[in-house]
DNA sequence: ATTAAGATTTACT
DNA sequence: GTAAATCTTAATG
């Protein structure tokens, strides 16, 4: 095992990539809404070009602090993110949560998102978000343990049910396989178009 | 102060 | 499958 720099360049062996893969299968209790991890997007500092963490700001400012926090942006300023800030403090690393299944309060979040299907319940970063009732409220919010929204860390998944892949509307560094999902997961979506594709 | 870009979703065809 | 809508944040003059 390798700790060289593998054959695609610089952080091809990031330590956020063996968090990303952990935080799968974990569970994300939020307001009366619990939802499994399917779908994960791991996210550096300074090495990648296309984290908010990238250049030093307000925004991403909660990426830099302590781990095991909440960050949510808004997103096309419409819909919400969320993500969980990893790693120690001062290396902006965090993690994108994507996608996942609910498996509490099935029916809040059904009517939250305005649809039956438990498969659309919160597939996708701003459903997940909305579907968990989670706002700008929350941002920052300890992740650590209740009342207010936590991570409960599942058991760790076999590797062989751990898929890569290309992150996605990301216009740089797509070459890395950062985006980690639950095999055979239903609530997992293929690739997406890139947003605002030139005419 | 103004311009440009973006970690998306929904609806319609 | 394709197209459009929506808001914030970041950078620049």
């Amino acid at each position: 095992m390798p700790e060289t720099s593998g054959p695609d360049g610089p952080g091809a062996d990031h330590p956020v990539l063996a968090e990303a893969r952990a935080l799968l299968g974990a569970v994300l209790h939020g307001h009366g809404v619990s939802v499994r991890l399917s779908e994960v997007e791991a996210y550096a500092g300074p090495d990648d070009p296309a984290s908010h963490a990238f250049t030093r700001t307000p925004r991403s400012a909660i990426m830099y602090g302590p781990a095991m926090r909440l960050y949510v942006y808004r997103s096309y300023g419409i819909h919400l993110c969320a993500n969980v800030v990893t790693g120690p403090e001062g290396e902006g690393r965090a993690v994108l949560l994507r996608a996942g299944e609910v498996v509490r309060g099935h029916e809040l979040a059904a009517g939250r998102r305005r649809t039956d299907d438990p498969v659309r319940l919160a597939r996708g970063p701003g459903n997940l978000a909305s579907a968990l009732g989670l706002g700008l409220e929350d941002l920052g919010a300890d992740l650590q343990g209740p009342p207010e929204p936590w991570l409960e860390p599942g058991e760790p998944l076999p590797d062989a049910s751990v898929l890569a892949g290309p992150r996605v509307g990301v216009s740089r560094a797509e070459e890395r396989p950062w985006r980690f999902w639950v095999a055979g997961d239903p609530t997992v979506s293929a690739y997406r178009r890139s947003p605002r594709a030139p005419s």
